[in-house]
DNA sequence: CGAGTAATTGACCAACGTCAAACACTGTGG
DNA sequence: CCACAGTGTTTGACGTTGGTCAATTACTCG
């Protein structure tokens, strides 16, 4: 009935490494979970749920941008994760959400009751190896994260996330131009800058010829060498 | 033959709260994957592995700290990730490590073949299912680490941190006083800070009775209100 | 009781946050 | 077609905070 049931196709690697060999969940997890799965249109910054409420079902993005967040004392949201096409949201704790999750563009999603998931992980080694995967994968890109967050130089901060969006872009054509969907302010809230500073980085990034600004917000990477020699650590 | 085989017996919570049930895997996990893997003693400061080497086995903890880092461009290393017994250690993509893995302290830990448990796994639900815990856990760590580094009010980083560890202690009697055996620059290199930040950090949560530092460089909590309003974002 | 390492402290600097104002863009309605 | 609101972006001035670098003090272990 839902077709594609779960695109899920972007899990290149493996939990430690042990699935180099796919990327998708396969056919038969797709159809699997398609059983137990809703399909729902949402808006754009519409709640999925509340961090600390009771965690009842995961969210598997088909289509638009979500993003997972936690509210800091004074107002300020920190971004803990932006969620794509394939990816899944909802991590949980002692049967609590998390992190508050958010559309941030119009997007189509599934929402995939917990218990059953658990069940059909529990009784499939197949689906819970693809699982695995995808949490996997979802460690490499918190940890990656991590690091953005972690650099001083803004520029380098606002590279990393280029960067990562430009890799992201890679997985579908779909979100190809994604970066152009997020506002300043919601590049923001992921590098941990606020509004201000991104702006200033991409006016640096641009004066020194390493980017280009095209109009409708699109970003164009001109010069590669220097653009990776930032996004690895470089100061210029 | 080896007593207690695979000791990892701290996953309170579930993938997406899949388990609130266990903390542990299971007797029979436990039994399985001792199968498998080579018990070994490491004296501290030893790598384990390289990023970049090709991946070939996951490290189980049994008692210990790892640390698993990057080296930036200025020599300067980004710690990911602090490895506690009952941790697994060996991220990976594409078959190759993600992180360079290094001993903290003395530690004594099972190589677990990847290989083999990617096999093990694959035709394990249980086995697969305890794994996607372990991950998920991790995961949870790694935005908590994202939430540290992300503070601006060093305090608050090292607060956190502490926090952290005394959750870790929690966990088991053994590392009950890791955090002792943390030195200024190991700290520092978590939080994202330099070693003479996080000195001013502790010397001003001292000054300000929310702790207190006790020969051998134990730390006390004396002021729980207070110490959680910091680690809860607060600024003093 | 010393040598070596780790922790602490101080002075200066660079970089972003903050706050606020100026500006640009989008889409609307006259 | 243009004026105009509303939102989002850019820019400026100033303050705060940790990094840097180096010197000093504690501590640990022979």
């Amino acid at each position: 009935m839902v077709t594609p049931p779960l695109e899920l196709p972007f899990i290149r690697t493996g939990p430690f490494d042990l699935a180099t060999q796919g990327a998708t969940l396969n056919r038969r997890d797709r159809e699997r979970l398609a059983l137990i799965a809703v399909r729902m249109r949402v808006p754009a910054d519409r709640i999925l749920f509340e961090r600390g409420a009771p965690a009842d079902a995961v969210y598997s993005i088909s289509h638009g941008i979500v993003r997972s967040f936690r509210r800091a004392p004074h107002g300020r949201r920190r971004v803990l994760a932006l969620l794509f096409p394939g990816d899944l949201s909802g991590l949980a704790r002692q049967g609590r959400y998390v992190n508050t999750a958010e559309t941030v563009t119009a997007a189509t999603l599934f929402k995939v009751p917990l218990d059953q998931l658990a069940a059909m992980a529990r009784g499939d080694p197949g689906l819970a190896f693809s699982l695995l995967c995808k949490a996997t994968h979802s460690l490499r890109e918190a940890q990656r994260h991590t690091l953005i967050v972690s650099r001083a130089y803004a520029p380098g901060r606002v590279a990393m996330f280029l960067n990562m969006m430009d890799e992201t872009a890679g997985r579908s054509q779909r979100s190809a131009r994604v970066a152009a969907r997020l506002s300043t302010a919601d590049i923001a809230e992921y590098v941990d800058l606020t509004p201000g500073a991104v702006s200033r980085a991409l006016a640096d990034l641009e004066s020194r010829a390493v980017i280009a600004r095209r109009p409708k917000g699109g970003i164009r990477i001109i010069d590669r060498d220097r653009f990776d020699h930032v996004v690895n650590g470089g100061h210029l």
